[in-house]
DNA sequence: TTTGCTTATCGTCGATTTACGATTGCAAAG
DNA sequence: CTTTGCAATCGTAAATCGACGATAAGCAAA
């Protein structure tokens, strides 16, 4: 029995899924905008920012890797993360071109 | 043991990541799309125009209802769907709101 | 080399997702 | 009232997710 059927979108989607996917969590948003606002590469200070273990918070950054949004730099002892320019790069085209494929706004049914 | 911990982020992250994780698949991406192109309230013509059966589209079509993406009018036997223009706004709102939030461009580690 | 700190990975568990067929529900038509 | 057709829901199975503690791995300093 399939599971999945992912392979039967065009690549755009499924770019534009694999990136919503990997903003579909709060975790993730919010390791999105401590690493904005302190735009310096923090590491283990996220941990100390969430209300999540060490391990979750290493998942969530390998998820954000995995999907581009999130660079990390071996710096020593300690790991240094921030977002990726060209990550975000691709993610704006991608929403923004989502958006602009909805109608204005006098749609209704 | 938790499972899950989304109450310990701001509103607006998990509101965020609510909608990040409806457009998180490629079926659904692809139905937002096809809504939009036929603006007008397609409803089986979904099933279709995807490869995937009627009951997954039904599953996947009452998540984006959940997010607030998409609404549903019956209409005789059939249901009407199109997206949701205050839905959309509020989409619109959360994602330039964190796309405004990330640093420029000239970033790095 | 050994110690100590930081991060990644492993193993595990329950919950959720994705998909399907089968069934149910509902509204119009006959 | 019964049939027909479309869509939602149910039940199920496999896969993935989300979280944690425990363990390994990497590097710097002692």
């Amino acid at each position: 029995m399939a599971t999945h059927k992912r392979e039967e979108f065009t690549a755009e989607e499924q770019e534009l899924a694999a990136v919503a996917k990997a903003l579909g969590h709060p975790a993730r948003v919010a390791i999105v905008r401590l690493l904005a606002r302190r735009r310096a590469c923090v590491c283990g200070e996220l941990v100390l920012e969430l209300p999540l273990s060490q391990s979750t918070v290493s998942q969530h950054l390998k998820e954000l890797k995995a999907a581009g949004l999130v660079q990390g730099e071996v710096d020593g002892p300690r790991v240094c993360y921030c977002l990726s320019p060209t990550g975000w790069a691709r993610a704006r085209q991608l929403l923004d071109g989502l958006l602009a494929e909805l109608p204005a706004a006098d749609y209704a049914c």
